[in-house]
DNA sequence: GTCTATATTGCGATAGAC
DNA sequence: GTCTATCGCAATATAGAC
């Protein structure tokens, strides 16, 4: 019990911040919608700002712990290595509702702190990407003729959007909202993706 | 020469608000930028928000059009109108570079006047998506095992994430900056995407 | 650790002179 | 159509009492 305050202040300022974005978002809100008093914001986080480092680095965090997680497995194959990382985004994002409105914020919106952070951890998932990619291709399992870079865009991009489109796409199309969407959905984009970056004589053994 | 201050105004904050945001962006940083007087916002605009909203507006013209212009070709085949689709985007996004801020802005934290404006947007484009796959289906071109309405989130995905990471991207792998990529892009990810939805047994001619 | 009260700054908007 | 001056308000932050 000993930091409810604090606890709470994290839980709905991550929402807030989440949904409307930082600058959007004014201290007083926060502290009504938490039921605080307006000074524990700077006692607890040294300010808006510090509040706002704080829950980005809490999102953040089990995205650097999973790109240190597919590091650990260069013996497997490329697409092993491209298929468990697909499968942490679906794990990761399923856990952190809002983690990805902080990334899209941060890259469309960049904040002063988010920025780099963003910066670093994109960087280091398209090495990832672009280096799996690379050896896919030498392999032959990968048709030669991708561009690389391209395809690693392609495929944050189709892993990815689902998580930010997702009340709209439910606003559209009224499905049956079920447990598990997020990683039906990434398993159903990958298999997509990897017939179509796939060596069409390879095309087998992917469900 | 009738309006040079208005000109000078929209082309300013058109960049400003993409790139920061809305509630990011004073008005005195806008006249000051625009080097004009702080008055002219609501002279011309009736204050910030109205600025706002006809730049919005102005941004999303095109896309208007675009989706009025796929829907005349309701005879074509459902990979020719798909197809159709991805050159406007690549088409759209090389006219308006800041469009793409503008969407993503409005999808993750939406501005009270733009969230209908959007939804709508979306909702059309996602209709004639969903639509297309449909028919590719029952004409069978397109895999029947597929989810219709993930893989119509799967194609805005793989098609316009290129946009609002480009920045980001051109920072991590320094290529040539050249002339056409956005259509290279586009037709890069449209191919991978149409190679993962077609029916193994049809491959061919999409090049 | 929580509160009230307040300091300070910046915000968006506009009245009214030119 | 452009300007200055200013209004009223909300912003973040904090000093100091409890």
């Amino acid at each position: 019990m000993e930091n409810k305050t604090r606890a709470k202040l994290l839980e709905v300022a991550t929402e807030l911040f989440a949904t409307k974005g930082f600058s959007a978002v004014s201290v007083r809100e926060l502290t009504i919608a938490a039921k605080i008093n307006i000074s524990a914001i700077s006692y607890y986080f040294n300010g808006k700002e510090g509040l706002y480092e704080a829950i980005l680095k809490d999102q953040l965090a089990p995205v650097l712990q999973a790109l240190k997680e597919v590091q650990h497995h260069i013996s497997e194959s490329p697409i092993a290595r491209l298929t468990l990382y697909a499968d942490q985004i679906a794990y990761i994002h399923a856990q952190r509702p809002f983690l990805s409105r902080f990334i899209y914020s941060e890259v469309t919106n960049p904040t002063e702190y988010g920025r780099p952070i963003i910066e670093n951890h994109l960087s280091q998932v398209y090495q990832f990407i672009d280096t799996t990619l690379r050896e896919g291709i030498a392999e032959g399992s990968f048709r030669k003729d991708l561009n690389v870079t391209y395809s690693a865009v392609s495929l944050v991009g189709i892993l990815n959007f689902y998580f930010i489109a997702k009340p709209l796409v439910y606003k559209i199309f009224p499905l049956p909202e079920q447990a598990d969407n997020e990683s039906e959905y990434v398993a159903h984009a990958f298999r997509v993706y990897l017939y179509g970056v796939m060596n069409s004589t390879a095309k087998q053994g992917t469900t």
